[in-house]
DNA sequence: TTGTACGCGTTATCAA
DNA sequence: TTGATAACGCGTACAA
């Protein structure tokens, strides 16, 4: 019963070929007679042989394993990033090898150096902060890199981004239209490229609308539902507290509502409410959502058609590719979304 | 710039040992001399050296990487459940290869008999049919292997299971007791063993309460959110349509949820719900859903110990683990949570 | 049309 | 205290 895993010499041996053989067969690699390839298929059959890929990603020196390296699997965008990229993946035939970076400069580093030792036949990071480690690695162990959520002028990566700062601008500023006044943002922590860029929105939209920028309205933390739940708390308690929510993104905002739902407090009706990403099942609850929703099954099909294109051509100029978030328009900004003109 | 990656080779040459120095270095599997040791430290740091886990793993016939196959990672709640299982395997040095069967047994089997051939330190299946072939085939590669939500008696392989039939029954048996007398049933394909387990504790309450089964109450589809639509969309179109629901899983609560609003129904007030698996966000929103609730990070973490002691005996019995589920009793099934006694 | 034989980077066995 | 060297299973250049 337990007999070890068969190797391809015992099904050349119970085939009568060399290993040569077995191996074109299997890959397709040299013309044969139809009788021995009959002969190594049903072989393989038999013993239900299975290529080893160790010594196959050994010998080649990558493999069909795609490393994802990401901030926060619980964060239900995240999740269904993650998701799409497996599936994108899957339907040419490659594996995802998950890691979870927590958010944390230094586990990230952690994770890529590990995953890219590897020598993976690629690796989506979303960076956290500078990856220059991370690009200098792929180079040299030329795992194929591609960037998400990173949103910087440099030519020496891939990236695929979603933009973020007009996004936030434009919903931030549909709450001063709406008449708010003290609006705050629930963000991650600074030096964060995502944060950044959504906090970079908030601040854009108050100054075309000149009103002033006040620090308190804008507390940081973690990118979870407790970061957001603490932000959240802080706003909630200052002395001139704010009549309006910007949530930087999915565990945040959850974060946000437990700290307004804590108070007693309702949505929109005590609190307006704007956040970066969208649930998938925003409009089935109350209070419906208003939300910046990335386009999540396009750019994991993008990331995964930029990684084939690297992979074939290592040397083309790095490629960047932005992509626009749809507004959901719901009610939690307080507009009634049946008539609410499109932002 | 472009440096091919460090070879164990390089980096005895530089510190002028033998390779088999360096590796015992790295493994600390031999005492040596203080100051060769330091002479290979330096040298690895130098050469930013990393092994190889390919040719570490053709060498052991087995790796670091835990191999995880789910039938859908969009469910939210297998998402969390896989973040959760990252984690644990992230804490005792191990990596997670990610697979989903999209609840189809015969991409199971493929996605299996893939993740197996690699060798790896662990495989976590969440079985959609029967799981003889992995079992087998584990068995033969000596990967380790813990089945979740199986619930099935067999003494070949080991199980970390949720408690369903009894759950199921419970919530059931609440509605009932609440005077509903055609309770709608929404779940999976037959023959899928959570499907089953959670379609008999449904019936059961029915049994117990000497309800007649109506075959047109339970009507199944995929467990996708698609298909919980479809099966939902059917009861209520029903000439005499049923005033609750249960719903099986995650992916179809959220379906069902669609086909109820899509009519301009209201939970409880029309139909009252009740769910097989929690959302962690579900006292933030209106309808607020009576839930059963599996208790997932206990449940990974126990499958990661399952799998280490699994490693580490591989000729122990096999094991069984249930896990009782928690039922959050809200207001969905129209009940006033603050007022409500636990189910 | 097919086979031989080497090497990918490690680790473990043996020897020094 | 350390080194040579033979595997692990596969793909491919070279030969036949």
């Amino acid at each position: 019963m337990s007999d070890a895993p068969t190797t391809m010499a015992q099904v050349a041996r119970l085939a009568g070929v060399s290993t040569a053989t077995v191996s074109h067969v299997i890959n397709q690699t040299r013309k044969l007679s139809p009788a021995t390839e009959a002969r190594v298929r049903s072989a393989i059959a038999e013993l239900a042989y299975i290529p080893d890929p160790s010594a196959r990603s050994l010998r080649a020196g990558s493999s069909d394993v795609v490393g994802v390296a990401m901030p926060a699997i619980s964060n239900p965008y995240l999740a269904t990033f993650v998701h799409e990229l497996e599936e994108a993946l899957a339907a040419v035939g490659k594996s995802m090898l998950l890691a979870d970076t927590h958010d944390d400069p230094e586990v990230e580093v952690k994770a890529v150096r590990d995953l890219i030792a590897r020598r993976l036949g690629g690796l989506v990071l979303a960076p956290s902060g500078t990856p220059d480690y991370a690009i200098e690695l792929g180079r040299r162990y030329a795992v194929p890199l591609v960037m998400i959520d990173l949103m910087q002028e440099r030519d020496d990566c891939d990236q695929i981004v979603v933009e973020s700062v007009e996004a936030v601008e434009k919903v931030t500023a549909h709450l001063i239209d709406k008449g708010h006044r003290r609006i705050g943002m629930v963000s991650g922590l600074p030096g964060i490229r995502t944060t950044d860029q959504r906090t970079a929105g908030y601040r854009l939209a108050h100054e075309r609308a000149g009103l002033p920028l006040d620090a308190a309205l804008s507390p940081s933390g973690r990118s979870s539902r407790a970061g957001g739940r603490a932000a959240a708390d802080a706003l909630l308690d200052l002395a001139d507290p704010p009549t309006a929510l910007v949530t930087g993104n999915n565990a945040m905002t959850i974060g946000s509502l437990e700290a307004i739902k804590a108070r007693g407090l309702t949505v929109p009706g005590d609190v307006a409410m704007v956040c970066f990403d969208d649930f998938d099942w925003a409009e089935l609850f109350e209070p419906q959502l208003t939300a910046i929703a990335p386009q999540v099954t396009l750019h994991a099909r993008r990331v995964v058609e930029m990684l084939g294109r690297r992979t074939e051509d290592p040397s083309m100029p790095a490629q960047h590719e932005t992509l626009t978030p749809k507004i959901m328009h719901r009610n939690s900004c307080g507009c009634d979304p049946t008539t609410a003109v499109p932002l």
